[in-house]
DNA sequence: TTATATTTTTAGATTTATCTAAATTATATT
DNA sequence: AATATAATTTAGATAAATCTAAAAATATAA
């Protein structure tokens, strides 16, 4: 089965926001998509005919198995092509997302296939987030939040959470990426902010709101 | 400026037929993008709108400078890719040209700068196209048919006349690709064909309507 | 539990790219 | 030059994805 590119934003829209609530309504997927709740039923009916949705009118929706799949082989294609704009044609891992929600729509399984073999089968993107295998299976690693971490310890940023190009632009200037070393050296209780010492630069301090949103996982 | 997906396909197309006979025409046209005569007519005006065409009504057209530059954009798009594709994902050359006339589309110039270093700014592509630079200039190469060269001098294969799937994939069989070096062994009157030695493979014979189709430049 | 507010859907319009069929213009033939 | 043929354009229709405005269904609050 094959889906129009507008189609394919919607169900990863769905798949987005079913992961948070369960059943997803119109109102919050029309704000997702930046569009307006009209459109999104009629995407739904859509989706509906083709069989990738659980849908009764007023009642709220969400992706079935085959739905689920669709999603995941977008956010696949997503994040390989994150992953080769970052290794191989050395973007800002803060610039590629908008390239690669164009590249995603790219048809071809055997380009997928091929593409993921030539970047090493890699399991998370430069955003540290994991990437689907051709099945779908989605590798885990277990990861806290940096406003969870004991002082002295030292941790790897796996991924971040707000990746609003603002948040992304901010890290950048701390010079924290996916797989900077970390150690969290005190906390300033009166606003929560965060001392930390970044690879080898001298300590910064960062806001409890940044803290919140950088997840880290074990040295190994 | 920017263009739409058919925009751009259009373009190509004309750029295509005015190589080769200057000023196009509506039927021709039609043919070439396997439609109809009216959706040509129809999206002439659009393209004379945006003002990269000559355009008169019932006298024929073809791209001005800035349409050019257009069509220069989008091929040298296309050629990367394939560059792409052969060189890095090992894709056979004849199976990437319609998985470029998706990636042809993707808009980012950050992104084709970016690509074409990664490839080391490659002059020609797969098929032994030229690959225009960011300027639209075109790199030149002297080359001839086969059917042309004398006996026994060492030539290289630069380019393929009939891009078509079938003769791909029969050069394929005669193990004859861009870069193959061949010899002219003899030339049979009787109905224009050619004996061959392929690299240091055994003779082999291709009839004139192949070696027509291929062209070769002299070993450097 | 009735009235009010919110959410969602429907009905019908718009835009883009396409099509068919008919009309128009250009070209070829006698 | 008149007529037939071919090429091209126009007019109006269709399909996909969107929109606005109004109607219908559901949720909330007095």
């Amino acid at each position: 089965m094959s889906f129009t590119t507008s189609e394919e934003n919607y169900i990863k829209g769905i798949f987005h926001l079913q992961q948070e609530t369960g059943l997803v309504n119109t109102n919050s997927l029309a704000a997702e998509m930046q569009t307006r709740p009209a459109s999104v039923t009629d995407m739904l009916k859509k989706l509906k005919s083709k069989k990738l949705l659980q849908y009764e009118k007023y009642k709220g929706f969400k992706l079935n198995e085959a739905g689920k799949k669709a999603a995941l082989d977008v956010i696949r294609k997503h994040r390989l092509w994150e992953f080769f704009l970052v290794e191989k044609l050395k973007f800002d891992w803060d610039k590629v997302h908008p390239i690669a929600e164009e590249l995603e729509h790219i048809s071809s399984e055997e380009l997928v296939q091929r593409l993921d073999n030539f970047l090493g089968n890699p399991s998370f993107d430069p955003h540290g987030d994991p990437i689907p295998d051709k099945n779908g299976k989605i590798p885990v690693i277990k990861q806290q939040s940096l406003s969870e971490i004991p002082f002295k310890k030292n941790v790897t940023v796996s991924s971040v959470g707000n990746q609003t190009a603002q948040m992304l632009d901010m890290l950048k200037h701390y010079n924290i990426a996916i797989g900077t070393q970390l150690t969290v050296l005190k906390k300033f209780e009166f606003d929560g902010s965060l001392e930390i010492k970044v690879s080898k630069q001298n300590a910064c301090i960062i806001s409890e709101q940044v803290a919140k949103n950088v997840f880290v996982h074990d040295v190994q």
